[in-house]
DNA sequence: GCCGGTCTGTCACCGACCCGACAATCTCTT
DNA sequence: AAGAGATTGTCGGGTCGGTGACAGACCGGC
């Protein structure tokens, strides 16, 4: 783990390797790559395009959790996902004219890397074989939302639950004796905001969950017991 | 027009010069694109690979339209959206395993081009450049899933439906005297499984509509009358 | 022109979720 | 260690959309 306070060419390289879709870049390639990254930090909670929200850059989550976001006008929030380390996001802006604007926040304290589209373009026509890797993962991430989609529409809500709830785990889950725990701040309000509810809401339907034995919750905190069960309300015969 | 009988390999480029991602490929590329397509006709209703959902196929709409569903357990069906000509599906194939199978249905009587994923990867790892088409469009395609998304989440019953109204008619609509006309079967019940709401809703929303000058009905066809303030309750303030 | 199937309009009822409120508990900062 | 702020648990009332039902209108085929 490289220090807090500089990120070298060599640190840049090392998070980028493990990211898809640059995992399998060849060595040389990925030297550009880091050539053209920039580094920087994150406070909790701080937007990260809060300057200049039109700004062409891709970025990689070297460390930390980044919420993907949207607000109404009126105020109601939600909250797309939760991305964790090795992550690449923000990359429908390779367009000229990205459809939407969403917010992008520290979740905890974040590290990203910071990639210019005209300058991540060019590497990418010199070498045009690359391309390929981004193909292939926006076809991985169309499928996603094409789910996500489709779960939202069909599923009830306790389906919807239980599959967020996976999710998170997923990506954030730190294995423990008395089951995965769920490694987030995570208050009621935050998991309404991605199912589209209330905490109200989120509240009874986590006790029900709760009373069942599928998971403990603690202040701020998730931790999934019966993980099993979990998966088979989330997706009932499928 | 060709003929409905057969399709020469001439046919099946000229379809294809049309179409993104392929638009923008060198007339050769679009030859070896031709070679492998297999042109099919369905008729009104059926659906597109009920043999082999599995099937390791894209396509390519080459005349008609086609509505890209998914049932639940329970018998409701989500619609994601209704194609029309020159438009690309089922692109998420190019990856190994697909996330999840939505269903494609002739909406009304329909001619696809079907490409096999094999080779059209082959044609695609010749020469790496063509990538970068596929992956410009999954980024696009990504930003729509978002934006529809998000709507799904904030806006309100007539928000979307002034959206859905609107996103049709983009793709199917026909200038007329009285309006843009929506070129297809739509009855309410339609609208509802697109919106996830009940045919009844989908009524009383429709006739506010109405009501309100905003558009025309007319035993399943849709006129659009003031588009402008239309797309103002699509997006209030955005 | 007749008829079965499809589509539309409308109603009463009901349940799920939202809203506002309030108290208790926990965490973090000072 | 104390207090401010954040989080949780819980309630009742209100509203929106779902459900089931029914009548009438329309279409397409024979």
């Amino acid at each position: 783990m490289p220090g807090e306070h500089r990120w070298s060419a060599e640190d840049r390289m090392a998070a980028l390797r493990l990211c898809p879709p640059f995992s399998d870049w060849p060595e040389t390639r990925l030297a550009d790559l880091a050539a053209i990254a920039r580094a920087e930090h994150y406070r909790r909670g701080s937007e990260i395009y809060a300057r200049d929200p039109e700004c062409r850059e891709v970025f990689v989550i070297a460390a930390g959790e980044i919420e993907i976001s949207r607000a109404s006008a009126t105020g109601r929030k939600y909250v797309l996902s939760i991305s964790g380390p090795r992550n690449a996001l923000a990359l429908v802006r390779l367009l000229d004219r990205p459809p939407i604007h969403f917010t992008y926040r520290a979740h905890g304290d974040a590290t990203l890397l910071h990639l210019p589209v005209a300058r991540l373009i060019a590497i990418l026509d010199a070498d045009p074989s690359l391309w390929r890797s981004i193909a292939l993962l926006m076809c991985a991430r169309q499928g996603d939302s094409l789910r996500l989609l489709n779960d939202q529409q069909l599923g009830s809500l306790e389906q919807r639950m239980a599959a967020v709830i996976l999710d998170l785990a997923r990506i954030h889950g730190i294995e423990g004796a008395g089951g995965i725990e769920v490694g987030l701040r995570l208050p009621q309000e935050q998991l309404g905001a991605m199912l589209g509810i209330t905490r109200q809401s989120v509240n009874k339907l986590l006790r029900g969950f709760e009373d069942a034995g599928l998971v403990a919750t603690d202040y701020n905190r998730l931790t999934i017991r019966d993980h099993s069960a979990l998966g088979r309300i989330a997706a009932p015969s499928d």
